[in-house]
DNA sequence: AGTCAAGAAATTGTCGACAAAAAAGTTTAT
DNA sequence: ATAAACTTTTTTGTCGACAATTTCTTGACT
């Protein structure tokens, strides 16, 4: 009983159906109005859809009865949906102030990668080795997504497609404990290109993912794990990580006696 | 501004208090009866205690009113709770069913063992570079504290011990994503040793702990990784696992035309 | 004008009540 | 006596109402 996720379907719940159709389906209001269906999981989805298409800004407030309304849900359900977003830390939740949708800091921005790195070589690894011809299909598939995203400039895409690839990477591996925790670090990593990526440079770098993908394709384990490894630095290095450009909240820094820069 | 977590204290709230205290304290009744106060963070973590402590078995049901009235809180308040730990995989909530103390399989406890060891020797590398003086005593304290517990033969605090041990390096190694992740690693591992400890042989071996302090306090990276991998993989084969000790649950292996062993 | 304080509005936190579902117990028919 | 169907009891799921807190607005004072 294999389960198939993605970001938009990690939970109990409904299952294959093909990718593209369900981010359209995500995009489109199918009920009555504004969605006037009370489902914790598709509510649950579709905020997370959200963030991860930045239609939701890092930092923005959530307020619990708005989004009642918009969903034609009750607050205890919301309520709901908000923790578990807080749990997978895509959500901040602060004690008698409300939701935000999450801002990793810079250091985080550098855990994360660093989490990363340990794990996903490892996982391109075991899957190189493992990889059925329809799981490189499926790969396959979400990369000429991706391509035609970049070619198309849609950014948004591109991130979210970016990070499908590595999840799918992640739970074809055969570890649902790590994949669980892939899933995490690859929701909070588009939240961190979000916030990050240098305006001009995208952060995905162009072929890197079918690279990849050939190195399944050849069951090469070594270079699979190297690429995987490689990948992640040159992405984390896109980012404005590297030079610390920090938010703009640490007014103490930026005011300190001696210049940050 | 470092926090100081361990499996009772691992969110926001109170910080830093000396260890062996607050297991006295969670053991103990502080309020009137049996704990009349409703705070969602202390029921969090009493019932966690006893989880960890195995007086609350795996697959023990969890019924919501039962525990609302022995700690004096609303059903709500127990609700937020469990669903709280079921994020962390500690009890395995089913819908319209209830809350059960996880059990995890034999297939999650590899998986869980799998993802430590891509884990926690980075993690030992790192900390036998970085370690403080004050952070090598205190990783001494606790193994102290749980040789001491092997010499009462109290099963229960050596596997709590142990696991506080190994969480404690995680959150010394300076990634709190990291540390976060091996959180819900060491606590599931608990539940892991719990299930499936063979009779005889404790599963947390002699002195392995006290050799990777030596490496630490030694500053050596290399030996700091090596033992805790191969600490990790003997620890592993210590357990019932390696043989595939399956649950009960599966009656149809069991039953099966050809005999499982 | 600017700052502080009090009041008003908005928002979150908590609870108890009711509805829906599952589990246990009882009756009835074969 | 066993098994199915029905009833009762227990337990979970959901909601709306109220209390507590924060945030915004207004107005007085320097």
């Amino acid at each position: 009983m294999k389960t198939r996720h993605s970001f938009q379907d990690s939970s109990p719940g409904s299952g294959g159906i093909a990718r593209e159709e369900k981010v359209v389906r995500l995009a489109t209001e199918r009920r009555t109005r504004a969605g006037a269906g009370a489902d914790a999981e598709a509510i649950y989805q579709r905020i997370l859809a959200a963030i991860i298409e930045h239609r939701l800004a890092p930092g923005r407030k959530l307020v619990e009865e708005r989004l009642a309304a918009v969903f034609g849900a009750s607050r205890a359900m919301i309520r709901q949906v908000l923790t578990r977003l807080s749990h997978e830390m895509v959500v901040t939740l602060i004690p008698n102030r409300g939701a935000f949708v999450a801002e990793p800091t810079v250091e985080e921005a550098r855990e994360v990668f660093e989490a990363r790195r340990l794990i996903e070589p490892a996982l391109a690894r075991k899957l190189a080795l493992s990889a059925t011809p329809a799981q490189l299909a499926r790969l396959r598939r979400l990369v000429v997504a991706e391509e035609k995203a970049r070619a198309d400039r849609d950014r948004q895409q591109v991130i979210r497609l970016s990070g499908e690839f590595h999840l799918e990477i992640a739970e074809m591996a055969g570890n649902a404990i790590l994949a669980r925790q892939m899933r995490e670090l690859t929701l909070l990593t588009c939240l961190i290109i979000i916030l990050y990526d240098s305006p001009l440079g995208r952060a995905c770098p162009d072929d890197e993912h079918r690279q990849l993908l050939d190195a399944f394709a050849q069951r090469d384990q070594q270079r699979a794990a190297a690429l995987m490894l490689h990948h992640l630095d040159h992405v984390e290095h896109s980012l404005d990580i590297s030079l610390a450009a920090q938010e703009d909240d640490d007014l103490e820094r930026i005011f300190s006696p001696i210049s940050p820069l």
